[in-house]
RNA sequence: GCCGGAGUCGUGUAGCGGCAAUCACAGGAGACUGUAAAUCUCCCCUCUUUCGAGUUCGUAGGUUCGAGUCCUACCUCCGGUA
């Protein structure tokens, strides 16, 4: 295969931006909407790639800033890619460590902030580990203090050595808390630019690197929840020569169906767009309306980690007294590896007792319980269902809250 | 029997005349959205939704403006010794 990735557009929704396809790489397809697992360092935290494959999982998503860290993307170009590092054979996504720009710059130490309305959410200067100019990103590693320069050249040079079937290019993710003016001069002078600098040293290793196969490169929309910067951002990656688009940045979960509509309007229709860092239903189903393809999140993994499984009627956390002696499966409509082996009160007892295999049950769960449900809408996009299907999950899931 | 030591929140502790009283664990609840997360936050004597009120450091007295803290007696426990 020359072209490193194919997009065929399957179905649409009529009354919506919704569409079902399929992305194929040199590590083979997915089918989208499609919800992308996080291994941030080559691994799914506390679960075996086989286990990773039992969620239904499609592809797996690794991160730029962490692999280059340790470690480093040269050991993995020498291993043979990250496909043979991690045995994982499927299709591989690696972000570009652009999202540490804001986690370890001025979100650090912070919660993502998608309501805009917490007043001291920004870290002061001091405190940061993370300084940008128009040139790149200065991080003091979180791991041993040392001072590294990210460029788009480099956040490239190392998504290459790493090998993931598609790569984003090096953005500025910004927060709700920054004014419009710094809004506009992130994309003018940084996202924008780097944008066109990441995709030209993509060019170059592509050709370089013709032993290897071919990556893709997402360029990724910025532009807060300004509707005139996120279609400008859109228009303008939009026209460039990219393989397909991150949807990225500080979006407002009160609107986030129509922040990603704006961009959606305007990006060529024929090529994927993926939704950095979301996965809550909701946000989900929103975005899915109005045209997104692929999700990657840590949320899943994380909040299992930290005992709160999902099911229909919610995201709850086993570690409830009420779990104790509880010896039913904790999802009965599941049909993960966890919900199939292991009661509630097993997983309470297991958090309880601090067990390692705690997190794994409940990560496995977690991972498998969002991708089914991205399957789930794929599939009521193609027979025309989407809508129904979304108001009684949405029903279903917050039914328990509103009581 | 005598000598010495100790009794503080479910447990183990801090406390050196001046704030219901430290810390840890246990217990209860919550948070988490391109992973500095196996993390973090809150509650945890009683009553009250809150403000707040009340009762407390083995028991009973005493000294003092004020006692978990000093004194006396008693009770219990742990060492040592007959």
């Amino acid at each position: 295969m020359t072209k490193p990735l194919e997009f065929t557009i399957h179905h649409r929704l009529d009354g919506a931006l919704a569409r079902t396809g399929t992305i194929t790489t040199p590590h083979g397809t997915i089918e989208t909407p499609a919800f992308i697992p996080v291994a941030t360092r080559a691994a799914m935290r506390g679960i075996t790639t086989e286990q990773l494959t039992s969620t239904g999982a499609q592809a797996a998503l690794v991160n730029a800033y962490h692999l280059y860290l340790r470690p480093g993307h040269e050991l993995i170009d020498r291993a043979g890619g990250i496909h043979t590092f991690m045995n994982w054979q499927g299709p591989t996504f690696s972000d570009s460590g652009g999202f540490q720009v804001m986690s370890l710059g001025v979100g650090f130490k912070k919660v993502v902030d998608m309501t805009g309305d917490r007043a001291e959410n920004v870290t002061k200067k001091k405190d940061k580990l993370a300084w940008i100019d128009d040139d790149g990103v200065r991080f003091k590693s979180h791991l041993d203090g040392s001072m590294h320069t990210f460029t788009p050249e480099l956040s490239m040079q190392i998504q290459h050595g790493i090998g993931a079937d598609i790569t984003f290019a090096f953005d500025e993710l910004t927060t709700l808390h920054h004014d419009y003016y710094y809004q506009i001069e992130s994309l003018d002078k940084r996202t924008h630019p780097w944008a066109e600098r990441s995709l030209a040293e993509h060019k170059r290793l592509n050709a370089e690197r013709s032993h290897r196969p071919p990556q893709a490169l997402f360029g990724v929309i910025q532009g807060a929840d300004h509707e005139d910067l996120r279609r400008k951002s859109a228009k303008f990656l939009g026209s460039m020569d990219f393989d397909g688009f991150g949807l990225g940045g500080a979006l407002r979960k009160e609107n986030i169906g129509e922040i990603v509509r704006w961009m959606n309007e305007e990006l060529p229709d024929d090529k994927p767009r993926h939704m950095l860092g979301i996965s809550e239903p909701d946000d989900i189903f929103a975005c899915i309306e109005n045209g997104a393809d692929t999700f990657d999140c840590v949320s899943p993994a994380r909040v299992a980690r930290n005992g709160a499984l999902y099911t229909r009627y919610g995201r709850v956390n086993v570690t409830r007294s009420q779990y104790k002696d509880d010896f039913t499966p904790f999802d009965a409509d599941c049909d993960c590896y966890t919900c199939q082996h292991y009661t509630s009160a097993y997983l309470h007892h297991l958090f309880n007792a601090d067990e390692l295999l705690s997190k794994t049950l409940s990560t496995i769960h977690n991972e498998r319980f969002i991708v089914r449900l991205v399957d789930d809408i794929r599939a009521s996009i193609a027979d025309g269902t989407f809508f129904a299907f979304k108001q009684r999950f949405l029903a279903d899931y917050y039914s328990k809250k509103q009581a």
